[in-house]
DNA sequence: TATTAATGTTAACAGCGTAAACATAGTATA
DNA sequence: TATACTATGTTTACGCTGTTAACATTAATA
């Protein structure tokens, strides 16, 4: 057992990904944390000045797994058609907000003020621009203003629907027809196909 | 100066939502809360189980508030086309969660679990349901199944759009054409307008 | 090898949500 | 009206939290 632990930024920030993803980033303490790493409550502060800082990282590694999943998609040109791999990045975001919900949430909570970790704004950017990439191969010699257009609408559609998705917000409608939501969750890929136009 | 208060309750609340919006729900304490309320730390647990109980509270009020701004857009019926009440009534979403971004926050935040707080569900859906009438309006004799996609869309698009004009997220066009946000900001009437056809 | 910097621990602080015990005021009942 | 009861307030206390200060150990440097 060795006083120093080698690695315990690295391993600091793992698991307090785990516990964010287990327990939601309201129900993660620094004590938890440094339990976890098995080290002592106050040994974090040898690596980050404040717990925000520890979630600021927690919350980039998420734009950043958001990224590669993104990209992952936007990298299949030869094997796709762009609306294909268009269609397949609003469900690999749709994954990924689902699947790992509380490491969303702390992605997109107020806790951590964006504007001091602007290396967060970077990351998401990041995230961004996979589906810029795809909009303008789908759409050649599309306006700039257009292209900015279309890329928030989509991107706040999805977002909006993760959120939605979670909330299970319904409205009531007249038959029962279909709630709306499990509409949208069992056929999504045509649900976003007729959204292509706006 | 007499030993009971009359109304704490009512007081309380209303002290929740201003420390809230001027604050934020992550600094929002239930000390500083019974202090604004010049009471005693624990006077709020005569009146509320928890914590998360009272924010419930001032989340429904949020939600209320925003049924409101919305149906006194819905209820110009007279005054404007059903089209150009459609575009109020998304200016006015986006309007609400801007001026009101804190209590949007909680609104919409893990804190508050909304399984154990149907009323809160309850509330949202009641916002839901004025975009559900103008669609409806807009669109007469869709089916059920379409009216509910639209929806959706729509009201994930506002959602997801005050998050993200909050986050600031811009891509990193070639031209400086301008940036996709203010796009949006500047020009929301037109942008939704464009929407109409999703 | 001696000094210093990096990285760990322990102890202590104030602030937090909450529960228990107690105090007072208003209401119902005899 | 006197008495019991209930609602609503206070005080005190508990364990947990983020954070700081003082100290210990190891690694790096001169």
């Amino acid at each position: 057992m060795k006083y120093h632990h080698g690695n315990l930024k690295e391993e600091l920030i793992s698991s307090a990904c785990k516990i964010c993803e287990s327990s939601g980033h309201d129900n993660m303490s620094l004590r938890s944390i440094a339990k976890e790493a098995s080290v002592s409550q106050t040994a974090p502060y040898r690596h980050f000045k404040t717990k925000e800082c520890l979630l600021a990282e927690v919350s980039k590694r998420g734009f950043e797994e958001l990224t590669e999943r993104l990209r992952a998609v936007t990298n299949k040109a030869n094997k796709a058609t762009a609306k294909d791999r268009f269609l397949e990045m609003g469900l690999a975001y749709l994954e990924f907000g689902l699947e790992k919900r509380k490491t969303y949430d702390l992605m997109h909570s107020s806790v951590i003020d964006k504007v001091e970790f602007p290396e967060l704004l970077d990351a998401a950017t990041g995230a961004f621009e996979e589906l810029v990439k795809i909009l303008k191969e789908l759409f050649p010699g599309i306006s700039e203003k257009s292209l900015g257009k279309k890329c928030i609408k989509f991107w706040a559609m999805m977002h909006g629907l993760v959120g939605l998705l979670d909330m299970k917000i319904e409205p009531e409608f007249d038959t029962n027809a279909g709630l709306a939501m499990s509409v949208v969750k069992d056929d999504f890929r045509s649900f976003l196909d007729e959204s292509l136009d706006i």
